[in-house]
DNA sequence: ACACTTTCTGCAATCGATCTCAGCAATCGT
DNA sequence: ACGATTGCTGAGATCGATTGCAGAAAGTGT
């Protein structure tokens, strides 16, 4: 069912037909509304790919993530494809499982759609330099920062900042044992992260303690082995996310301690999770809704001007019931 | 860059590139690695779309999902696009917030990049209904049940055998007044554990306790309101899916109550991420890999033979720690 | 009624690849 | 050494659409 079919039940050319849906003012209205009803008849519409072919651009746009399991890419997700279709975007989400190749993968396919732009999730930071092997280069928005690359548009969030914010929460609450949980490295971001606890922790004179699970173990009962066997145990954590302080958490409690009342916890993410997660998390609250708009307006805004910006968002303190003012 | 700009580079012509790529036995050796190393270090390589909209066919294959932020389809598009990767598809997940609309655009998009088949996670009925609509009609993976249409090829889990085993466990456990928390309806996998629900009550002589959350209500909250005015309160519940029992168990423990202590819940989905809540939940497990792997399959079989399957899993117990003994 | 605009519509090239068919060269058999 | 077979490569149509250009139809003024 192409085209020519149609023009040809309609008895005009094909040209005829694509102008009736593509730039219906130059065609006559009655040739138009014949085209159109005809195509409808015939249960026809336009394919967007040999659109795409010939006018070399399209409206689908990728959105690539290492772990969709991950609920901060989910979200992430939900808020890209919304602010994507908010502006007649169709996304298209690409999970790569962190592999360099699956993510070449995805962008060579999507760079043969015509996309206008990609839209990359912090993965590894080798893997962001991968993307510059790609013609997309130059079209491609990263959510995190880039190193050494002011030509690449980015989108982030404050993490210093979250980290303070954190900290700021726990000190005020009469903690002064504070710790912190990294999950894996890779990305600019947790490293912001993981430097701004060294920071703070040196700014208020407090010990750092940084909780990994030793290797070959899961990261719940990891930490939480690292915790108990410290000398003197902290009685607040920051988490480097989310679903670090769920796995803690959990695992805390199948050890028979509570939280918050043993330990205070705080998470990084602000997932909505988090609100239905027992005690209800703490969390250094991104705001994922406006990172995705935010990605999706760089990408235009790049395509238009060819202006790469740099946009740092300010994370916000989300308490909830996962920390409390230190017993005595 | 195209096929031409490396045939001229190369000093031969188009159809030989193509044949480089594509069929590398049908052209002379010394002449393949020419074009092949031309082409490298023009950094070049092959449209995927112009292949696809010549050949007629693509490696791309959308899945098409109502909600990514609920777990349960991230892991099952996590284990889809593993499937998929393993087979050498590409693919796409496209995220329709259960409009119909979108569903149908996706739909369009894939069908113009001739991808062989898709696959939809339940969304709605009427959803489903709607894709009769499109020439994609024939070539759709679905899963879920699909009433009236043995021609769609379908994998679904045995939803009322997933029923029984939590009935069982927590009649095991002592338990006799046992709820039912639904979530929203509108998918027949969801009926289906709705009736089961009421059929195990039936067989056990159980009056049937269905705990919904008032019109207008969160979901949490509504469920806990619902179960606290009851007269004579359920020891457990089961519950349509794994987020609302995170939800429910979280509402419990903000007003005060513990789980399993006041309250037994058995979730459905068996999520990773319940093992990593407070407390670790029991839940139904439904494979979702195998889920995943067997949607990719029976779509190749569909291609292949025409032959629609329907498959159906069984789920499993996955006893964690969010039930227990009825005390006294 | 005629010349002159202004709309509309058709023609044909084009996007980047594939693939059938035909031509040419090299190899083979005798 | 000659005809036949085999192996490679080139030419050109094709997939489903868009678009500049030119010609036909319709509308305008006098």
């Amino acid at each position: 069912m192409s085209i020519d079919d149609v023009a040809e039940a309609a008895g005009v050319h094909r040209s005829t037909v694509s102008r009736a849906f593509s730039k219906p003012d130059a065609v006559r209205t009655a040739t138009r509304e014949l085209v159109l009803r005809v195509a409808a008849e015939l249960g026809y519409s336009m394919n967007p790919l040999a659109q795409a072919l010939r006018r070399g651009s399209s409206n689908l746009v990728p959105l690539i993530v290492p772990d969709i399991t991950n609920p901060f890419f989910a979200e992430l997700a939900r808020a890209t494809t919304a602010a994507a279709e908010a502006r007649g975007y169709q996304l298209m989400l690409c999970i790569t499982g962190g592999e360099t190749g699956q993510t070449a993968g995805y962008l060579t396919a999507m760079q043969s759609m015509y996309s206008p732009f990609a839209v990359v999730a912090p993965s590894t930071r080798v893997d962001l330099d991968a993307l510059r092997h790609y013609a997309f280069q130059n079209r491609v928005v990263v959510i995190d920062r880039v190193k050494d690359d002011p030509s690449v548009p980015t989108v982030t969030v404050d993490s210093a900042h979250g980290v303070d914010l954190a900290f700021d929460h726990l000190l005020g609450l009469g903690h002064t044992n504070i710790a912190y949980a990294p999950g894996i490295v890779g990305t600019y971001t947790a490293q912001d992260r993981w430097d701004a606890y060294h920071h703070a922790a040196e700014r208020h004179r407090i010990a750092p303690v940084v909780l990994e699970a030793a290797p070959g173990m899961e990261l719940g009962p990891g930490i939480v082995d690292h915790w108990l066997q410290e000398p003197v145990r902290s009685t607040a954590v920051i988490a480097s996310n989310d679903v670090i302080a769920f796995a803690m958490i959990s695992e805390l409690g199948t050890r028979g301690f509570t939280v918050p009342t043993d330990l205070s916890v705080v998470g990084f993410d602000g997932l909505d999770l988090g609100a239905h997660f027992s005690p209800r998390l703490t969390s250094v609250r991104q705001p994922i809704t406006d990172l995705g708009r935010i990605a999706i307006e760089l990408g235009e805004t790049l395509i238009a001007n060819g202006a790469p910006d740099h946009v740092v968002l300010e994370p916000t303190l989300l308490i909830r019931s996962s920390t409390q003012k230190l017993h005595s």
